[in-house]
DNA sequence: GGGGACGATC
């Protein structure tokens, strides 16, 4: 290492982490991970990196790594502290999110994006390159932080040297002590003024609600009001009643913002631009950790919040409406009282606050794990039941995760190699040519060829799987463009004041059939505008368009990427444009089981699994249904929504998903024109008819049943026009003990179709299905034995009829010279019935 | 006709 520490390490006088730093250095001296818990604005994101610099970690043994949640915090971090340590950014203290990377060979301070650190666990499993690791805001308990509390304390025995700090607000650190061996804890005091809790019931619906608490906190003083919302429609309903709300007096004036994360950058930009006039910022959860609202004296809880939850039952994510925890509600308060006191107003009874649960549930079991249970299975990770998480997640939604893998065909099961071998040990053959054996139930998952590529792509599993099976179909290029739009925010701005507007500037890319059509649409535009203008007309253009441009920006480098990689795994790019149904072809295979069919009378669609989805008013499909369609996001909310689709031919989804196909068969039947067994074919895919009425050829559907009908109807029946000797003898001599049935006027002297059959059965090849089947067979099998098929009349005529013989009734009454022939017939009742002498 | 919280990546 090149750089060399400044002399003197100063710190803050007025920071709290400031009076504890010897403390928590001798705690992380003495010990291998320590939890250090402290609220916003004790100090401890900056101060922390300080403190390990100053034992002398971060220089020959190795880098301090430092996650954050969010890249902009990632940043911003490593700036302060660069500033802090009167540096340089990228020299000694460094940063990487995706896309960026400022740090150097000199870096002994590595800010990063915990989802950075985790992708650098595939390379570096030990993570060798760090002495250090703090993980920053680990109550967020998002998905990437309790994979990484899982990963390092697995990782702990095998670096002894490693030192782990893990921070924490304040709420719960003794549950990461516990998971790490009773790890020791450092308190923190935050700077906090006291905020006042005030519980308004609601007596009406909750826009009233806002608008008296809006209205009571107007007159407790200056200062602006954030109120907590759970959604859009939400706010949106609260402005139009505030705006409606005339003050009495001019120093209630206030005017009304709106704060979420789709919304445009100009108007999000609105809440941190200086300003004279009171305001109330509507806002949803951005505002409760990633977005700090300056100047914030109140706040308004409505207690409420949008919460993804997985539904491993019908595997489907579900935004509902929830109750919050109290941490979350706390942390909704506290977002007043940086600067001053405040005054909190929730909207509900205190009982009810009381009645809630502590902490809002980790991502971990509220999600979907295909992602994760990948990414461990690449790591050779083992059983997923073993892995030391924080709080492990529910065994079914793991079940969820790894069906979810075996659609996309990334892995193979112990179960399913089971099934497919019912004798032996279970054992699969790998795409590779590589044998996995698995021996019992809790055999983890083997990865497959595509199951290793997709662990290499940064983006979900589902979405990896389309860009595998777009180099198979010779669209790479294009389905990496639809790959990158899918993985990022949509890049298509909607002011709500504008939204007729925007939809008119976007409508110009849509295509009636694909909304990914439309995505690879819009990106030709961007390009061909990027050639053509300059770089400040195209960020006017963008305005104009309603195109977020950072959005674009960040699916161009995502492409970028995207092909970057694909490259590495040896996936090539397309230089010849593909056509539309090549690249639907290779969406399809990351979206088996987000098809559905047209309910006609329903006006929604069939999917998988019994589910019915419909499609988002926003995509270009909604007012012309195609009869069957893919969609790449399926979420339930007020009802459970497609929002990007494509119309498909259903067949494509019979040959993607192969291996997860159910076929029922219907009706076999004889076909005299064929002359071979038919069947009806009935193919779903998780339930959903593909085909519903497709005529096979049932002879290599069930070898047995087709042949038992081709010799009752071909050889017993004789529904068959053949030149086959035996088959015309066969007849006759059929014709001949029915004559006598006739003349006798006796029923059962021919033998019953059974024993006609029988006889076939025995004699006839085993393959014999069809009559091209037979023609074949009998080709050899004559030369041997060329009477094997022929009746005799011993065989056709019952034993009872022993006695009869045609001979003893004539065919001719002779009367004189005169003879007249006789016809027999026997079939009482009728004219004919008798002998009849024709004259 | 209808409309969805927030983050992150090899």
């Amino acid at each position: 290492m090149s750089a060399t520490l400044p002399m003197q390490i100063s710190y803050p006088e007025q920071l709290p982490v400031t009076q504890r730093r010897h403390d928590i250095a001798e705690a992380i001296r003495d010990h291998q991970v320590v939890i250090v818990a402290g609220e916003t604005g004790s100090g401890k994101t900056t101060q922390l990196p300080k403190i390990c610099l100053e034992l002398g970690r971060g220089q020959e043994g190795g880098v301090i790594g430092h996650t954050q949640p969010r890249r902009i915090a990632a940043r911003t971090v490593a700036e302060r502290i660069a500033a802090e340590l009167g540096t340089e950014l990228g020299q000694l203290v460094g940063y990487q999110v995706r896309f960026t990377d400022r740090s150097s060979a000199q870096t002994m301070v590595k800010v990063m994006t915990d989802g950075i650190l985790l992708a650098e666990v595939q390379r570096d499993r030990d993570l060798r390159r760090y002495d250090t690791i703090i993980i920053d805001e680990a109550h967020e308990r998002s998905l990437n932080i309790d994979f990484i509390l899982g990963y390092v304390k697995q990782l702990l025995p095998r670096r002894p040297d490693l030192k782990v700090v893990i921070t924490s607000a304040t709420i719960d650190p003794r549950r990461f002590s516990a998971h790490f061996d009773d790890a020791p804890v450092i308190e923190v005091s935050g700077r906090m003024y006291p905020v006042e809790v005030r519980y308004r019931e609601l007596t009406d619906d909750q826009t009233q609600g806002i608008t008296d608490a809006v209205r009571e906190l107007l007159t407790a003083g200056p200062g602006d009001i954030l109120v907590f919302l759970s959604g859009e429609r939400e706010i949106r309903d609260a402005a139009d009643a505030l705006r409606r709300l005339r003050p009495t007096r001019v120093s209630d004036a206030f005017e009304v913002l709106s704060l979420y994360a789709r919304l445009s950058s100009a108007e999000q930009h609105r809440v941190f631009a200086p300003h004279q006039r009171r305001r109330v910022v509507l806002a949803t959860n951005v505002a409760e950790t990633s977005l700090t609202v300056p100047g914030i004296r109140y706040v308004v809880d409505t207690g409420l919040a949008r919460i993804s939850r997985f539904s491993a039952r019908t595997k489907v994510q579900r935004l509902p409406i929830e109750p919050i925890s109290k941490a979350s509600a706390d942390q909704r308060k506290g977002r007043c009282g940086r600067q001053a006191d405040g005054i909190c107003i929730r909207l509900y009874a205190e009982e009810d606050f009381d009645a809630r649960p502590e902490f809002t549930d980790p991502e971990i079991v509220r999600t979907n794990l295909a992602s994760v249970i990948l990414q461990m299975t690449a790591l050779g990770l083992g059983d997923i039941g073993r892995f030391p998480f924080v709080e492990p997640p529910d065994t079914r939604s793991v079940q969820a995760g790894i069906q979810l893998l075996e659609e996309i065909g990334a892995i193979t099961s112990a179960r399913r190699a089971r099934r497919s071998k019912p004798r032996g040990r279970a054992e699969t053959r790998m795409a590779d040519g590589r044998t996995a054996v698995s021996s019992g139930k809790n055999a983890t998952p083997a990865l497959t060829t595509i199951g290793r590529q997709l662990a290499q792509l940064p983006v979900d599993p589902r979405l990896g799987r389309m860009i595998v099976e777009g180099h198979r179909n010779g669209c790479l290029r294009e389905v990496i463009i639809v790959a990158a739009a899918l993985s990022i925010q949509d890049p298509r701005e909607r002011p709500s004041e504008q939204q007729d507007a925007a939809d008119a500037a976007h409508r110009r890319f849509a295509d009636p059939t694909s909304d990914f059509a439309g995505l690879l649409n819009l990106w030709g535009f961007v390009k061909e505008q990027q050639k053509e203008l300059s770089s400040s007309a195209f960020r006017r253009l963008c305005k104009t368009d309603f195109l977020n441009y950072l959005r674009i920006r960040e699916w161009q480098d995502l492409d970028s990427q995207l092909r970057q990689v694909s490259k590495q795994l040896g996936l090539s790019l397309t230089k010849t444009p593909a056509s539309a149904e090549a690249v639907h072809r290779s969406l399809l295979a990351g979206l088996l089981s987000h098809i559905g069919m047209k309910d006609v009378d329903k006006r929604d669609y069939l999917g998988a699994r019994g589910s019915r989805f419909a499609i988002f008013p926003g995509s270009a499909l909604a007012k012309k249904q195609p009869p069957f369609v893919m969609s790449a996001e399926l979420v339930e909310t007020s009802r459970l929504w497609g929002r990007v689709n494509a119309a498909i031919e259903p067949e494509w989804a019979e040959s993607i998903g192969a291996h997860l196909v159910k076929r029922t068969y219907s009706e076999p039947h004889w076909e005299y024109k064929r002359g071979a067994v038919m069947a009806f074919e009935k193919v779903t895919l998780y339930g959903i008819p593909i085909v519903s009425e497709r005529k096979v050829d049932y002879g290599r559907i069930d070898r047995a049943v087709a042949r038992d009908l081709f010799i009752r109807h071909a050889l017993v029946q004789g529904e068959w026009r053949t030149h086959h000797r035996f088959f015309h003898a066969n007849q006759e001599v059929l014709a001949e003990a029915e004559e006598l049935e006739q003349r006798a006027r006796r029923r059962g002297i021919v033998v019953d179709d059974e024993t006609l059959f029988d006889f076939y059965d025995e004699r006839v090849g085993p393959d014999v299905v069809s009559t091209a089947h037979f023609d074949s067979w009998w080709k050899q099998q004559r030369r041997t034995t060329p009477q094997l098929l022929e009746f005799s009349l011993d065989l056709v005529v019952q034993d009872a009829a022993d006695d009869l013989s045609v001979q003893e009734f004539p065919d001719v009454w002779r009367h004189g010279d005169a003879a007249m022939p006789l016809v027999y017939e026997f079939d009482p009742g009728a004219e004919s019935d008798g002998v009849t002498v024709e004259i």
